[in-house]
DNA sequence: GTACAACCTAAAGCTGACTTGAGGTCAAGT
DNA sequence: ACTTGACCTCAAGTCAGCTTTAGGTTGTAC
């Protein structure tokens, strides 16, 4: 149905790069054309889709491929696919939580680079007590420079 | 104050990551012990706090290396380290929506395959439609199978 | 004084995910 | 017929971020 060329421009992903993914055995049944040319059709889209989102759940190529295979399998594997998938969820929710403490760094950071452009020097605005901060800020800011428990030890 | 060996049980780091990252620059002010031995000081530890932060937020030890000369070059720096910080807020806050469309993918297929798990096979849930789904895996589901704008194309 | 753990350097090696390069095929347009 | 552009394969190259290896020093504990 689509050529590889067009398959590129839909997703984001270079020729090559679609080649390599079929080299590494993730479409295990992409057809040809009598030419030798990829012919990918709307399951093979559907599993570039697939493929998109596992990765952006931390899945390696090896890891995405090892699934793939467990659906060609069959029903057999039921049971490794839920529990990778429910295995993802929680590292994503895990990613999710983290990147919230990362985005409230990056608030107070963003606060306090802009007050020091305004006074066009850092002098100032080092010595800020959390009180004297608006309210958001005091928040990211005492969510991310609390206590690490390596401190304790 | 503290050895790499510390530091290294502090952070989730490696004695080598930590000397990989002083040879990259990373550690500017970074004393010895007579004998040649590292010693991280309070100030050395917080920017290794703020490397990992920046790391997460997606950047790469050559960006957090030209932030720390940044740092060290004074009040002529401050309108790059804000714009920095901006920059890397939006790219941030992008993340964490997308990771919210990856964790309704996950959702989703978790049920799915915990329902093809209890049925023993996926021929009867592979037909389910959404108005049969519970609605927050319903609500999931038509977050991340929505036609994507390149099929329109 | 000697064993031992923890440190040091410099250089080479590794992994994942691509990218690039060289050389060739094929089908449509002129 | 011949040029062009999109495709093909296979092999080698690239890059980040470590890790490993080899060989050497230091300083406390017995």
């Amino acid at each position: 149905m689509y050529s590889i060329g067009e398959v590129s421009n839909m997703f984001q992903l270079s020729v090559p790069t679609l080649r390599y993914y079929d080299q590494q055995g993730l479409f295990p049944n992409l057809k040809r054309t009598k030419s030798g040319l990829r012919s990918f059709d709307s399951h093979d889209i559907e599993s570039i889709r697939i493929i998109e989102y596992l990765k952006k759940a931390g899945m390696s190529l090896k890891d995405i491929r090892v699934f793939i295979d467990w659906c060609h399998a069959g029903d057999s594997t039921l049971i490794e696919r839920r529990d990778m998938f429910l295995d993802r969820l929680d590292s994503v929710k895990a990613e999710i939580e983290e990147l919230n403490r990362v985005q409230d760094l990056l608030t107070f950071k963003s606060w306090y680079y802009s007050q020091a452009v305004k006074e066009e020097t850092e002098e100032r605005i080092k010595e800020v007590k959390p009180e004297e901060m608006p309210a958001d800020i005091r928040r990211a800011y005492e969510n991310t420079h609390a206590d690490l428990p390596c401190w304790k030890a």
